[in-house]
DNA sequence: CGTCAGGTAGCCA
DNA sequence: TGGCTACCTGAC
């Protein structure tokens, strides 16, 4: 029997699938996960996670199992359009990622869809990953910062125009460098990543949110936008300032799972 | 075939 | 500051 934790609440389904995170493979109702050079076996029934091949104390740095979600929701719960997507989506949670892997990883994922994105993550960790053997299986690792050096190398995964970003990236910043980010304000943190190449508002807020605790971070989308402007804007032109604005005042310092949850609950309501 | 996709930099008014 | 377009590339 492999080791568990009893968790709520939590959905594993919703956190792995609703965007945040790419490197995962779906066997019914379980996982494969993969992050840095990590892979770990996960499933869920009922309150229930079985896990393999990872340490308890991982899982709940990384699924953000010590916090207190339920107080988080109450506070974002600020009207009844949000108000639907938590009743639908409750359990689903931030995941706390390594920043590295999650900058390149957003940095790959513009203007592609969710299914291309993993593509080019996986080839990235091909060419330039450490070779992992796990159950008979080959896995590759991802990437460490100074590592994605050779320019042909980086044309060959498919990332197009971003492979340069990745080039640029990998000689301007490494890890130390986005952790000591942690210790900024969010306005200065954020200020920072958008002067990296590449890097706009959209791929700062997500790397701030996704892996640096920020939770305060709002990234704005396409799909968000458009949500937003009908839901929250009366349809409306908007402005991302205004939409920044309005947000950190509406839903506060926990913004961001404010975000996770409209995100997920407009990509599968569309208008 | 065009258009579009979970964005951003560069250019011009 | 604000609005537009090219950027690689594969999927429809």
């Amino acid at each position: 029997m492999s080791p568990r934790i009893k968790i709520y609440p939590f959905s594993l389904k919703n956190t792995l699938e609703c965007g945040q995170f790419f490197r995962f493979t779906k066997f019914g109702d379980s996982y494969i996960v993969q992050t840095l050079d990590k892979i770990f076996y996960i499933e869920q029934r009922n309150d229930t996670l079985y896990f393999e091949g990872v340490e308890e104390s991982f899982l709940f740095h990384f699924f953000r199992l010590e916090e207190d979600l339920d107080y988080i929701l109450r506070e974002i719960d600020r009207d009844n359009i949000i108000k639907k997507a938590i009743q639908e989506y409750r359990g689903m949670r931030l995941i706390r990622q390594d920043p590295w892997e999650c900058l390149i990883s957003f940095l790959c994922s513009q203007a592609k869809s969710i299914t291309q994105i993993r593509v080019v993550i996986e080839n990235l960790c091909k060419r330039f990953g450490k070779k992992i053997f796990w159950r008979n299986h080959i896995f590759y690792g991802f990437p460490e910062p100074q590592s994605m050096n050779d320019p042909l190398r980086l044309e060959s995964i498919g990332a197009g125009f971003r492979a340069n970003y990745l080039f640029q990236i990998n000689q301007c910043i490494d890890r130390n460098g986005l952790i000591a980010l942690k210790q900024l304000p969010y306005q200065d943190a954020k200020k920072i990543l958008t002067n990296l190449f590449g890097v706009g508002g959209k791929i700062a807020d997500c790397t701030l949110l996704y892996s640096l605790d920020f939770l305060q971070a709002f990234p704005i989308d396409t799909w968000i936008k458009k949500g937003l402007q009908k839901r929250y804007f009366r349809g409306e032109i908007i402005r991302n300032k205004e939409i920044e604005e309005f947000i950190s005042k509406h839903f506060g310092p926990y913004a961001g799972y404010a975000q996770l949850y409209l995100y997920h609950f407009w990509r599968n309501h569309p208008f």
